[in-house]
RNA sequence: CGGAGCGUAGCGCAGCCUGGUAGCGCGCCUGGUUUGGGACCAGGAUGUCGGAGGUUCGAAUCCUCUCGCUCCGACCA
């Protein structure tokens, strides 16, 4: 076929040319041979967990530096469905798209505070003329900048502003590939309202758009309270996607919606009495037993007759202890709450011989010269062991209040699997999340320090009170993959597949199986059915294999076997079942499966 | 930032201890034979051995410094 290339334009799978007797000509480009899929038998050494090598191993992204990644063509397609999928839902739920730039004057970041307060995280650069940047980690900066220039009245709220946009965090340590960078692509949304009432409905309506598009990633996830950390602000929720390699432990109730981070979760307060002592204080010799397992196995006593006292270091320079039960852990988040220091950290060993006269291990309530809080749990104890303050030696037979007094208790431990949960009758069940998306509701923090401000319909002056919304886009493709994957690779789910139908062509040289695999991917073309043709000459056994590996969720081999009959077989990545379509009508069939699972 | 480890071909690794021609598997290129679950034969290309300095007749190998990367910990929308 002869033709001229006198004009041409790029649309999505296809190269528009008009040949030089004026007739349209595409050229597909979605074919194997002409595609970048660089697929690796072996996984690089450096991919802890699954979603990292396999995206690794199918060539979606390659790694630039530490935490800093291209996303190669396939990687992208994928990239590009979530993308869109969270678009779709924004839109609908009445937020506008813009698009705000990647470095940030320091001069805005002075003025709400966070210059000095963020940290190293926070990349910052100086331009030739020296003046200070930094590399955006999130923008509640530079829109609360926008909203305070251009809206003036309330009449021109409520306003919902996303991005979908390239951040970078200076991460102390990337991992994971794609899972935690520290450049990464991320859609923030802030909303702005005038009425608390109003600012809780936009709330809702971001909860319910996260819900929407989780739900239509194919993703197996939770949404749960959440602490809101530094950034500041009322309330949370984070959309956490269950996976065995989550960074994050959660917990959900079986008989209720009840679900939280494990660093919010409530513990139900027990109002069970504690037995009455039936001990008396006993000082029993423990040598070099340390540790709550090793006292209690040499003590032949389960771990929860035991009482942990942790020493710890507060910002005034005050130490404390902490009283836990033995085999509980301690929540430094609510700790931290609990005393409103600036930090809180374990006591360094040598502060804990000054305070305790013991080494670590040793610490006890008994005779303690500092401050004693402990957590609601260990009021439901009698009898327990802890530690007495020397060398070597436990206590028995301890008891509150007659032994020594907790000026303080309070929920300080963190929730478990098992624990009741605190809002109704249920049991807490145990996951671990990555966290592909969070939710704040973040007050005026934001528009009071820097003067984001409407007039109301009295003519008065009001901050407005802001909401912020995350979604780490990369993130919720390697979670999918963390969650949709078998031994032999990614099994994607349809809505976000970066192709949605692979043509197997089993041996290219045939050519009656080349005529039907072409017109097959030709007439698939025409259906707007998004279809990968692979046309390398490649032994079978290497074709069938990338194919598992890269995981498109339809794939249609064509062989001469099946061909005799004018036959195609067509098998789902996620099952086992071949089915066999007559070739004539397949291409609609696909059709209708593909928009099926969409 | 503390602890541990690794940098040798595109990827996975050996060689280093005990200094002397830079190797293996996969991938890649050529030719041939193959073709329904990662084929076979023959031939071939590819390396500033992370970088700098030092010791030595001679350094991938020993020493010093440096850069990068990974893992564990602390930290973190």
């Amino acid at each position: 076929m002869l033709f001229n290339l006198i004009q041409g334009s790029f649309h999505a799978d296809f190269l528009l040319l008009i040949s030089r007797t004026n007739q349209l000509i595409r050229i597909y480009f979605m074919r194997y041979s002409q595609y970048l899929l660089p697929t690796l038998k072996e996984s690089p050494a450096d991919a802890e967990i699954v979603s990292h090598q396999l995206m690794t191993r199918t060539g979606m992204v390659r790694k630039v530096a530490a935490g800093i990644y291209s996303y190669m063509p396939f990687g992208l397609r994928a990239i590009r469905k979530v993308e869109q999928i969270v678009r779709d839902e924004m839109n609908r739920a009445g937020a506008i798209e813009c698009l705000m730039p990647m470095a940030n004057p320091a001069e805005l970041w002075q003025e709400s505070g966070r210059w000095e307060k963020y940290g190293k995280e926070l990349l910052r650069f100086k331009d030739r003329k020296e003046t200070e940047f930094c590399m955006g980690p999130t923008h509640e900066e530079v829109v609360t900048d926008i909203v305070r220039n251009t809206v003036n009245s309330y009449r021109q709220l409520p306003l919902n502003l996303y991005q979908i946009q390239t951040k970078f965090r200076d991460e102390i340590r990337p991992r994971f590939g794609l899972m935690r960078g520290r450049e990464f692509i991320m859609k923030d949304a802030y909303s702005f309202d005038l009425e608390e009432e109003s600012a809780d409905k936009s709330y809702e309506k971001m909860y319910q758009a996260y819900r929407r598009i989780f739900e239509r990633c194919g993703l197996n996830f939770r949404a749960v309270e959440a602490d809101s950390g530094a950034i500041g602000g009322s309330f949370s929720h984070e959309f956490m996607v269950l996976a065995e390699s989550g960074e994050d432990a959660i917990v959900s109730c079986d008989g209720c919606q009840y679900a939280a981070n494990v660093e919010k979760a409530e513990i139900r307060v027990s109002d069970a009495p504690a037995p009455d002592p039936a001990q008396s204080l006993e000082k029993v010799s423990t040598p070099n037993q340390k540790t709550i397992d090793e006292v209690a196995a040499f003590l032949k006593l389960p771990a929860n007759k035991l009482v942990k006292t942790l020493i710890v270091q507060t910002s005034t320079e005050e130490l404390v202890a902490v009283l836990l039960r033995g085999d509980h852990e301690l929540n430094a988040i609510k700790l931290h709450n609990l005393l409103g220091t600036e930090w809180v950290v374990m006591a360094e060993d040598a502060e804990v011989v000054k305070a305790t006269g013991a080494p670590t291990g040793f610490a006890g309530p008994v005779g303690l010269g500092v401050r004693i809080i402990a957590d609601n749990d260990v009021r439901q104890m009698s009898d327990f062991v802890i530690g007495a303050n020397e060398q070597d030696a436990h206590y028995t037979g301890a008891n509150l209040d007659r032994d020594f007094v907790v000026e303080k208790f309070a929920d300080l431990r963190q929730a478990v699997a098992g624990d009741s949960c605190p809002r109704c009758d249920g049991k807490l069940e145990g996951w671990r999340g990555v966290e592909v998306g969070h939710v704040f509701k973040l007050g005026t923090k934001y528009s009071e320090t820097m003067g984001a401000t409407v007039l109301d319909d009295q003519g008065k002056s009001r901050a407005l009170i802001m909401g912020c919304y995350g979604i780490g886009i990369g993130r919720t493709v390697a979670a999918s993959i963390e969650q949709n994957h078998d031994e032999n690779g990614i099994i994607w789910p349809m809505p976000i597949a970066p192709f949605q139908v692979l043509v197997a062509m089993l041996t290219p040289k045939d050519d009656a199986v080349r005529e039907a695999s072409e017109k097959l991917y030709a007439e698939l073309l025409e259906l707007g059915v998004e279809v990968l043709l692979d046309d390398r000459n490649e032994r079978p056994g290497a074709k069938f294999k990338d194919a598992d590996l890269i995981g498109i969720p339809l794939r249609v081999t064509v062989g001469a076997r099946g061909l005799k009959e004018g036959q195609v077989e067509l098998k789902a990545r996620a099952g086992s079942d071949i089915e066999m379509l007559a070739l004539e009508t397949a291409a609609a069939s696909l059709k209708s499966i593909v928009a099926a699972a969409l």
